[in-house]
DNA sequence: TTAGGTCTGTGAACGTGAACGCAATCACTA
DNA sequence: TAGTGATTGCGTTCACGTTCACAGACCTAA
């Protein structure tokens, strides 16, 4: 195996890798084929095998991948393999859903804390965890919280934003549909669901 | 003006564009440039200008772009010039919270139906839609709905995924965790919240 | 021990998209 | 009418990611 700059394109697909990864090792797989690994996740096999070309050895030609291996490698490199602490602003329709939402901890992704500026459901609580008032966010310090999740509207995003990095936060996840302006350290993905569905009509058409 | 296919990547882009663009013209700004445009969504300005020469010139040099054609292009593009009909499968968390997603509107798309196959939300109410029974869901073909929301646990994914397919429905937006498999006239475009996040505390620790 | 089948690892070819730079165009002013 | 400043449109270059093809490694069975 030679050193290699894993490329971003891969790295986006590496929590789909390690998903897979975590249910065929529930049901006690111990080997698994980029081929299988292809098919379960619409991937072609060589773009598997070539994505895990870029870090480690766990394959064995004629058999497969070690999925303890993959699983621990994958987990590694996304700094998956100690838990991460997630703060929550705005609890919302959305907001509320992302709190229910199980599939964090699969990843070791723990939703502690959140804030809302409501003062109806400040002091309520959902999913064991007790909604704050928003404006007392910079507790989370304490809390060594280094992830924030945005759930609120689009005028109060960027406020947020700014409040979660100077409470200590390092990466956000916005789903609100402002882009964020953030310190160039901070990393900042945004998801806009409805923008997902708006492409649909165009492929619709096409094909 | 030349003709060109216009490449994934840009496709990809086009909601962004028309979401701003849709906010210039409730401001009442006729003109914008590729600088501001960019400035708003963090995206470079030749990039911007790159996208829009796949398709019409409606930019004036030195002044920019037209608000206006620019709206009615991209949406033509899109197919969003005429508006279309999305059932929604699984009213849990996540669908409740996709059903009260404000968002939709904004591209001219209209959740019409819900579906769930508990007998306890059956028959209720939310956001004046009626939640049906999921094994009804082909009354959606007279209904004329061409797009499917899946917000079903992984394990039944597929099995509405096929009867949506049977419904007549042409695009589908997969909130569940599995890859859907469809005939390939299809499109299925895969949303899953987790996956973003769990991206991020690579990112924190590289950077 | 050998043969046959399977699957990995990876260099190389290929394709696509991003970044760049600048000529051409337009509005405005004097 | 000419000059100035702003901004588009797009050819070109560069960087990156995907696809391919195959040598080599490994397993099993006889």
């Amino acid at each position: 195996m030679r050193y290699h700059k894993i490329p971003d394109e891969t790295v986006r697909r590496l929590p789909t890798y390690l998903r897979e990864v975590l249910v065929l090792l529930e049901k006690g797989h111990e080997k698994v084929s980029s081929k299988r690994l292809a098919e379960f996740l619409g991937i072609n096999p060589w773009q598997i095998r070539k994505d895990f070309s870029y870090f480690g050895d766990f394959g064995t030609p004629g058999v497969g991948y070690d999925t303890s291996k993959l699983q621990k490698k994958i987990s590694k490199i996304l700094r998956l393999d100690n838990s991460h602490k997630a703060v929550l602003v705005g609890v919302g329709n959305l907001g509320s859903a992302v709190m229910a939402y199980g599939e964090f901890g699969t990843y070791g992704l723990d939703i502690v804390a959140a804030f809302d500026k409501d003062h109806k459901k400040i002091g309520k609580t959902k999913n064991n965890i007790t909604i704050e008032d928003v404006s007392k966010i910079s507790s989370i310090k304490r809390r060594k919280v280094d992830l924030g999740i945005i759930a609120v509207p689009a005028k109060d995003a960027q406020a947020v934003a700014d409040d979660m990095v100077k409470a200590g936060v390092k990466g956000i996840l916005n789903f609100s549909t402002r882009h964020i302006v953030v310190q160039k350290k901070i990393k900042v993905i945004s998801i806009d669901i409805a923008m997902d569905l708006a492409r649909l009509p165009y492929y619709m058409s096409v094909s």
